[in-house]
DNA sequence: CATTCGTGGGC
DNA sequence: TGCCCAAGAAT
């Protein structure tokens, strides 16, 4: 009897020639084929449309992405009119979606796909890979869906499904692991259609293969599941949870001039919701007087004197993914100062406020303080 | 390689 | 309520 091997590679590929790849191929396309969902990215294979998607769906829900797809679409139905679009347009068209370096990165790769490639879409794995914010899967999907081509889209929902399928035990956290399942991938793609094959893995992953309580009495491949045969489905895939979220607190100030203008601030390029708008705001520590830090803080920094009630109108609690913030926000009078000088202040109407991008911590802001009469 | 980078939903 | 997450990429 022969001894099976020790180098793990190996062992999966052992795994894989023991499967009827052709009859696993068949089960999982037919099922995508009757049973897939009608979404709007899946109208045509346009690759700018699905490029845009890929970006969107990117650690987001397909329910939270519809609707922004379709207005960016609308906003932007062709590369070239988003390409020509300024940055503020294409955050605002963001905000909310979250990872905004997303769609600055988009943008800077759709500008160059339009000067550099005549406004189509690189459709080598070498040349798409070059633009910015597109990794190897985004690389994979943009390939095998618009472009028919038979390159891995390894996600969280395939290396999940493959995790059972194959029982492949590394820890899918680590990212030293995606290359396991890509070869996985390579092995078993189906080259007829490459792009049923890849997105069939994931709907699989979205739609039977879940997380937890996976339906594997629904599973059109699950003959071909190892993890099924040995009832271990819901122990796979191995992923080590990440540390905790640290805390910080934090006040800001709702700051009116004498013309009821409100002033607002332009985040760093860099780091944390990059480019976006804020409430003027610092961190603090916690039990100190958030009204006379204000006071103090817009003297110092931007030469300001303004009275700030000293009662905050609401505290934000704001979860990020490895942060928390508790935002008092306090509402303010301008008495005199300026914003000369300062090229990331800006006194604005509620209305043009409202036509710019801010993150969601500081929209619950102000929402709370158009509310705070009532 | 580990960390950073958002948000809203599910249990 | 607190944790896990969801079609990852950049640094």
């Amino acid at each position: 009897m022969k001894k099976s091997s020790n180098n793990p590679k190996q062992k999966i590929q052992e795994k894989i020639d023991r499967m009827d790849i052709e009859a696993f191929q068949n089960d999982l396309v037919q099922w995508f084929q009757e049973e897939q969902r009608n979404l709007p990215w899946r109208k045509d294979n346009d690759a700018y449309r699905v490029w845009v998607s890929e970006v969107m769906l990117q650690q987001t829900r397909v329910d939270t992405v519809i609707p922004y797809y379709n207005r960016f679409l609308e906003k932007f139905p062709t590369i070239e009119s988003f390409a020509d679009a300024d940055e503020e347009s294409i955050l605002k068209v963001w905000e909310g979606l979250g990872y905004y370096s997303r769609v600055r990165n988009l943008h800077t790769a759709a500008k160059e796909v339009v000067s550099k490639y005549g406004g189509r879409v690189p459709d080598t794995k070498e040349e798409i890979s070059k633009l910015k914010g597109v990794g190897p899967y985004t690389a994979g999907a943009v390939l095998s869906i618009a472009y028919g081509k038979p390159v891995p889209a390894v996600d969280g929902n395939v290396m999940r499904v493959l995790s059972r399928i194959l029982l492949i035990t590394d820890d899918i956290a680590k990212p030293a692991s995606r290359k396991i399942f890509e070869e996985a991938v390579e092995e078993l793609m189906y080259h007829d259609h490459p792009s049923h094959f890849n997105q069939a893995l994931m709907e699989l992953g979205a739609l039977i293969c879940t997380p937890s309580s996976p339906s594997c009495l629904l599973c059109p491949v699950r003959e071909h599941c190892q993890a099924f045969a040995k009832g271990v489905q819901e122990q796979l895939p191995v992923k080590t949870r990440k540390k905790s979220t640290r805390h910080e607190d934090i006040v800001a100030v709702v700051l009116k001039d004498e013309e009821d203008k409100i002033l607002i601030n332009k985040r760093p390029e860099k780091g944390l919701l990059a480019n976006l708008w804020e409430f003027p705001n610092l961190k603090v520590v916690p039990l100190l007087d958030g009204w006379e830090i204000l006071q103090d803080f817009l003297s110092t920094e931007y030469s300001m004197d303004a009275v700030i009630e000293q009662e905050d109108f609401t505290v934000v609690q704001h979860v990020f993914t490895h942060l928390t913030w508790k935002i008092n926000a306090h509402e303010g009078r301008l008495k005199s100062g300026n914003i000369d000088g300062n090229e990331t202040l800006k006194f604005v109407t509620e209305e043009e406020l409202e036509e710019l991008a801010f993150p969601v911590s500081h929209q619950k802001i102000w929402q709370a303080y158009k509310e705070r009469v009532q």
